[in-house]
RNA sequence: GGAGAGAUGGCCGAGUAGGUCGAAGGCGCUCGCCUGCUAAGCGAGUAUACUGGGAAACCGGUAUCGAGGGUUCGAAUCCCUCUCUCUCCGCCA
């Protein structure tokens, strides 16, 4: 959410700015609904103010019947007041409507631009392997070994589900335990297991909601969400909070598996692990000091970034442009992954800065000391990776001309010390 | 699922025959005084949001005692609905 006052102030310039996502124009309405809601406000507070007054001269009054000319005249006022404040009720929620559905300014360092192709390479680290064969697509490789099952997935489920079986679900199980220690020990995260469903509050708190509705699973009565990735439970855990300035920056890492409707993207990205209803996420956030958080984008992204390099996966950096980035980011940072089967870069992480847009949303606040006033702070954060599409990384860079992957070095403590998935008998 | 108890300010905790309660008291915190250190002591201050005025410091108004409705001139206090927490029983990983 924007900051009403901002709007109020600059609205040309903000409207200029959000803009450049596209779109628009974003703030038609809001000057004719903030003045309504004022003035409105203004007539309804003076007939309160003079309510408040007149029953305190009632109070004080001990014969009753002195009292019944003011008690008359004060029944009215409250029939006013009552009358006005309904209308007050629809203007403000109109405006609160208005206000909820406001994607977030883009940070003037976000690149202009319309679509995907304006998107900035910022940089590219490891040099894609070559292949002295034809380098096959994940979903090839993982049911000839046996450890991906697509076909009982969709049994099971449905269409963009799996069933992971040996060393594949073992390989996704280690590549979570790998990159929450990898957070926790060496890049200080505090590791967080959050509810995977959550309620309404917390969906509109990160900004899920009420705009994007459709892209989540619902459950009804009593009405939960699943979580579409662990930003939203672990975002909202400081919701309503005034957090202590010297506790910040405050960084959690959580894995959750994260629910997603997929709904209009039919037809894309069918095949494979590559998007699904349900996938496994390590998500990086932190809340940040509005000063600093511009830095905490470029380390957060760059512990998302090691979990690759400690892989050995090769991948490039890209600046999110102003009409890719999503609802409520200002500046995201894309990492996308060499995937030698499809012969393509795609995305395995997101790395956001949100400037205080969820922070007011959600009521996450600090005081630079005791005697300030409280502010919003500056929420971030990341994928750290999704685990599905690394499994995947792993599986196309790391083939073997025989079929078999070998496991990344670092990922084999984690694998009982295999060095590589072979063949398996088929079930 | 059944039967009870409860939800007040950063925390603890008063306050129900409705009125001067934004709310006693304590703790904590901030500033000042005092004490050659530390502790104790003394004094003052210490919520948030919206809104009006002001360049600002600041001043005024309104709202907020879990949430939402209702009764009333007036509600933390009465009525209704919901949420959450706790205790006991049942069930259960």
């Amino acid at each position: 959410m924007l900051d009403m006052k901002y709007i109020r102030e600059n609205l040309e310039e903000a409207e200029r700015r959000l803009c450049t996502r596209g779109g628009g124009p974003y703030l038609d309405g809001f000057r004719q609904l903030d003045d309504r809601r004022r003035a409105l406000l203004r007539e309804s507070e003076a007939l309160k103010a003079l309510r408040n007054t007149v029953s305190e001269e009632i109070a004080r009054i001990k014969d009753k019947s002195q009292a019944q000319a003011k008690i008359l005249e004060m029944r009215e006022v409250s029939q006013k007041i009552k009358g006005m404040d309904d209308e007050l009720k629809v203007v403000d929620e109109e405006l609160q409507n208005l206000l909820m559905t406001i994607p977030n300014l883009p940070s003037p360092s976000t690149p202009a631009g319309r679509s995907e192709q304006d998107n900035v390479l910022v940089r590219s680290w490891g040099e894609p392997r070559s292949f002295s064969f034809q380098a096959k697509p994940h979903w090839e490789l993982g049911e000839e070994l046996g450890i991906l099952d697509f076909e009982r997935g969709a049994k099971l489920a449905g269409a963009r589900f799996t069933l992971y079986r040996g060393a594949g679900a073992r390989l996704e199980r280690a590549l979570i335990n790998f990159m929450l220690d990898l957070h926790t020990i060496e890049h200080g995260y505090d590791e967080v297991l959050p509810p995977f469903m959550v309620n309404r509050d917390s969906m509109t708190g990160t900004g899920q909601l009420p705009k994007f509705e459709d892209d989540l699973f619902r459950m009804v009565d009593p009405e939960y969400f699943l979580i579409p990735t662990a930003e939203v439970p672990v975002t909202n855990i400081h919701r309503g909070e005034i957090l202590k300035r010297d506790d910040l920056p405050i960084s959690y890492t959580a894995y959750t598996p994260c629910f997603r409707r997929e709904a209009g993207s039919y037809g894309k990205d069918t095949r494979g692990l590559i998007r699904q209803h349900q996938f496994n996420k390590v998500e990086l956030v932190t809340f940040a000091h509005p000063a600093e958080s511009d830095a905490v984008l470029e380390r957060l992204t760059s512990h998302a970034e090691n979990v690759l390099q400690r892989l050995g996966l090769p991948y490039r950096v890209m600046a999110l442009c102003s009409g890719d980035i999503g609802f409520s980011a200002s500046k995201t940072y894309d990492l996308e992954v060499w995937l030698p089967g499809q012969n393509c870069y795609r995305e395995i992480s997101s790395c956001s800065n949100f400037g205080d847009f969820q922070g007011r949303r959600a009521g996450i606040r600090f005081r630079e000391d005791d005697k300030a006033k409280p502010e919003f702070v500056h929420t971030l954060n990341g994928s750290g990776l999704a685990v599905g599409r690394t499994l995947v990384a792993i599986l196309e860079n790391f083939q073997q001309q025989d079929g078999s992957v070998l496991i990344p070095e670092k990922l084999r403590p984690y694998m009982g010390g295999i060095e590589r998935i072979g063949a398996r008998s088929s079930v």
